[in-house]
DNA sequence: CTTGAGCTTCCACTTGGTGGAAGCCTTAGG
DNA sequence: CCTAAGGCTTCCACCAAGTGGAAGCTCAAG
């Protein structure tokens, strides 16, 4: 099958699919044409890397957990090791946003945000702390 | 004073401090051997941009909020929208983490984590629902 | 036969810097 | 006075994870 029907059926754009290829995650064969050949397995392996990195896994991970998927002698820790890593960088990546949101959200209450001039938001920035 | 003190001063690499010249966002002066040469306002413009980028603006809205900045007769409406647009985008990234989180979390709880190697990650990732 | 869509490759651009090389400048020590 | 270390300069390359666009081939329909 044709990139545009792999894309399709696995829901990333032909240019990721392709860049996919480049850097190693699948090779498809080819047609006659010269035009990329894709089988359904290598369709599973697309839908794999578009849902693995939805859930955040980076294209390295991604690369780990394809060949891992590939491993009927895989050991599943191997596999929940990573996703639980995975879990405490999204733990600390929640954190960090809700310590800027409080930061944020009390420079925002403290702005009158009308014509005048003055501003706490930027007296903040700036570091005068009256 | 030096880029090094400079840097000390605002917290910023040298590396960044030159970038931050580079896409225009101060432009210090010249000692005669051609070292850069930071003024107090330049190391103020500097503490502001590392200060700002840590809040989560992006360069273009430091670069924003720097004008404003220097602009005395800025409305604080115009500071507080951009803010308040940062909090919603903050708000929106949150709640994605927090999705990815329940998600990623549901899959690690379902996941025996030895020596087998049934996985229901990679029975997930691969779309296999059961 | 031609037109348009789909496919190919390749190169550039994005964000926000970081790393390193090659070459001045300055300062302290021997 | 010479030298070595460290700081400064520029420039070029690289990171993630793609995206956009140009030039050119192929394929299917009218």
């Amino acid at each position: 099958m044709n990139i545009g029907t792999a894309s399709e059926k696995s829901g990333l754009p032909p240019k990721t699919i392709r860049y996919y290829e480049d850097i190693g995650l699948l090779s498809p064969g080819r047609a006659d044409n010269g035009y990329r050949d894709y089988s359904t397995a290598d369709v599973h392996r697309l839908r794999f890397l578009q849902r693995s990195r939805g859930l955040g896994f980076s294209v390295e991970e991604c690369r780990q957990l394809l060949s891992l998927y590939g491993d009927t002698h895989r050991e599943s820790a191997e596999v929940k090791a990573i996703a639980e890593s995975k879990l405490v960088e999204i733990d600390r990546k929640i954190a960090e946003l809700n310590a800027l949101r409080a930061t944020l959200s009390h420079l925002v209450h403290a702005c009158h945000g009308d014509h005048r001039p003055e501003c706490p938001i930027l007296e903040d920035l700036a570091g005068h702390h009256h």
